[in-house]
RNA sequence: CGGGGUAUGGCGCAGUCUGGUAGCGCGCCUGCUUCGGGAGCAGGAGGUCGUGAGUUCAAAUCUCGCUACCCCGACCA
């Protein structure tokens, strides 16, 4: 392509709205333009490696087996009435009536459609497995989209989703599709890392993320020097040492603390409290009900270890002011396990305290001395914390912490769609069963924001050969017909032997022009100038290192070839 | 949804307090000179100052309402 028929229309200045680096130079480089919160146009150039990206999962998609399909962005409400998600899904789904009243969402994904498509024409277990995909447009009406395309509300995703005659197929399509994400990370040439993530709301029983590592990334991963790496979230503690619970030794009291409300404000009222002493009570509410979880001050509330429990189910959220103060009768702050109506379940780490402190369950009045089996009931025990940097992870090495971008999450699935809609398939044993789904992932756009998360440096985007708009720039410097006609043959040559190349045709001086295609992130560069082509060469340059070197005119393209060669694995 | 902020040409901003001619830098157009790391000079185009009402002789500026966008929090298969 020509540079001058792409509407290159970069700036030099940072744009006020953009906080992240990669959504700073999407906008400079003129890749992006947006139109409301959240929903973004895609520009010529920033197209480009949307859909370098989409032919890498698809080439991998399709070696692993899965056709490609095309489902509607519209979808009616019936189907997700029969799955039961349009009462559950919240206000993330976009609802919308046709002329006629009929109620439709924007799909925000496509397990109802796709569930319908298997029951209607998966015919007999013969056809299975089976493995749909497709590469469309999403939408999720975010409560706060931020940062870009990182996560907006419309955004091009590749979702896949497979049906097994049962779950022992069904963790191979899963490991299927695993392996093929891997090959689409490694050659989209992303620093990631795969973890065992939080099933969600979702369901089904299995799931990873794929991470690519950055300091701005939503996700915590908790990794370790061997091979453990887990979503935070769900790093199971380390069991506390096994320490004898001492006998209680002071009297419960209460006392007053006017104004407290924190952990750390009552350790400053006390006087210091041993971080052992003291106890946070939160209340959180899922699908199955309310408790009451109590922890160490110092500690953080996993909600997805919450979700696990039996009396909270799926969804865990810290409840709401009004629910607390009518359950416990006083506000957050002076919360605690004594008295507690609802069920209390305490940290594991908490098994040997004694003498602490807690909420009185009284605003302004706090508890101190309080202790387990003499004045409340023995609490049951549960991994509640998030884990924290440095302690025993479940390899037995020192748990570190890494932040994360999710660009891609694998599920086995199981059955919860399949069963809700009838998705079924008579096996060879003459016996009507559910078809055993699983569904995969990848956020097309957001990777193009996490890989430039990766690949930048202060002159701009340094893009991986395997996503750049174009690999090679060519550049001709000065106006002589010769170096014009060298330049145009030049990228005539490069383009007959199948490299992108872009040709800066626009003009610009040469200050201009290095800038722009610095900034644009293109991996080779080529300049013809009346120097070089005094010589009959012309001058190389690595976006990636800087390296400078001269080529042979006639040989350019074959070197360039041999320079990609190079780099594949 | 709670808190904070912003809205003036394609982009970045000043002007608003103290009402009176809409301004600067980048970019864009024309000409001349220049031409290997964002050139210089000269000339020029482009804005109903987010929107609706109000106050006033007069509103970008003051008052009230609305909307959009950004940030923090909550939320997020």
């Amino acid at each position: 392509m020509r540079a001058s028929s792409l509407l290159i229309n970069t700036t030099r200045e940072r744009p006020a709205e953009a906080e992240l680096t990669s959504h700073a130079l999407m906008l400079r480089a003129g890749m992006l333009r947006q139109l409301a919160s959240g929903i973004f146009s895609w520009l010529p150039l920033g197209l480009r490696t949307v859909r370098r990206i989409e032919q890498i999962v698809r080439e991998e998609m399709n070696r692993a087996g899965a056709a490609e399909i095309m489902m509607p962005a519209v979808q009616p409400a019936e189907l997700w009435q029969e799955s039961g998600r349009w009462q559950i899904y919240g206000p993330e789904l976009l609802r919308l009536e046709d002329r006629h009243g009929r109620a439709y969402c924007v799909g925000p994904t496509h397990e109802e459609v796709v569930t319908d498509i298997a029951r209607a024409c998966v015919r007999s277990w013969r056809q299975l497995p089976c493995n749909l995909y497709q590469i469309q447009t999403k939408f999720r009406d975010e409560v706060r989209p931020r940062f870009g395309v990182m996560r907006s509300r419309e955004f091009v995703m590749k979702d896949a989703y497979s049906f097994d005659a049962d779950a022992a197929g069904a963790k191979r399509s899963y490991q299927i599709m695993r392996d093929a994400y891997v090959r689409i990370f490694d050659r989209i040439g992303l620093d990631y890392r795969v973890v065992e993530a939080d099933v969600g709301a979702i369901g089904g029983s299995f799931s990873e993320e794929f991470l690519a590592l950055a300091d701005c990334g939503e996700a915590v991963i908790g990794y370790t020097d061997g091979d453990y790496a887990t979503n935070l979230e769900q790093v199971p503690c380390s069991p506390p040492a096994a320490a004898q619970r001492p006998d209680p030794g002071e009297k419960m009291e209460e006392f007053a603390t006017p104004g407290v409300a924190t952990i750390d404000e009552l350790d400053q009222f006390v006087g210091g409290i041993d971080p052992g002493r003291s106890i946070k009570t939160m209340i959180v509410t899922g699908e199955a009900g309310s408790a009451a979880l109590i922890l160490p001050g110092n500690a953080e509330l996993s909600l997805a270890k919450a979700s696990r429990l039996e009396q909270v189910g799926f969804g865990a959220a810290l409840a709401e002011d009004d629910f607390v103060r009518k359950t416990v009768g006083a506000g957050f702050g002076s919360l605690g396990p004594v008295g507690m109506s609802l069920p209390v379940i305490a940290d594991a780490s908490l098994a040997s305290a004694a003498d602490f402190f807690c909420g009185a369950n009284r605003d302004g009045y706090h508890l101190r001395g309080v202790n387990f089996g003499r004045d409340l009931p023995e609490p049951r025990f549960a991994d509640l914390r998030m884990a924290v940097a440095g302690e025993v992870a479940p390899d037995g090495r020192p748990l570190k912490l890494r932040r994360g971008i999710e660009v891609g999450q694998i599920f086995n699935l199981g059955t919860k769609y399949s069963q809700a809609m009838a998705a079924r398939i008579e096996g060879d044993d003459n016996v009507l069963r559910p078809m055993v789904m699983g569904c995969y992932g990848i956020g097309i756009t957001r990777i193009v924001a996490a890989a430039i998360e990766q690949f930048n440096d202060e002159a701009g985007i340094v893009f991986p050969e395997s996503i750049a708009p174009f690999i090679v720039a060519v550049l001709p410097l000065g106006k002589s017909p010769e170096v014009m006609q060298a330049a145009e043959s030049l990228y005539a040559a490069l383009n007959e032997s199948g490299i992108d190349c872009l040709l800066e045709d626009r003009g610009l001086r040469a200050g201009a022009a290095f800038a722009d295609l610095d900034l644009l992130g293109i991996p080779h560069r080529l300049v013809v100038s009346e120097r070089s082509l005094a010589a009959g060469k012309v001058e190389h340059k690595a976006r990636h290192t800087g390296a400078v070197s001269m080529l042979e005119m006639a040989d350019a393209p074959a070197q360039v070839r041999a320079m990609l060669a190079a780099k594949k694995p």
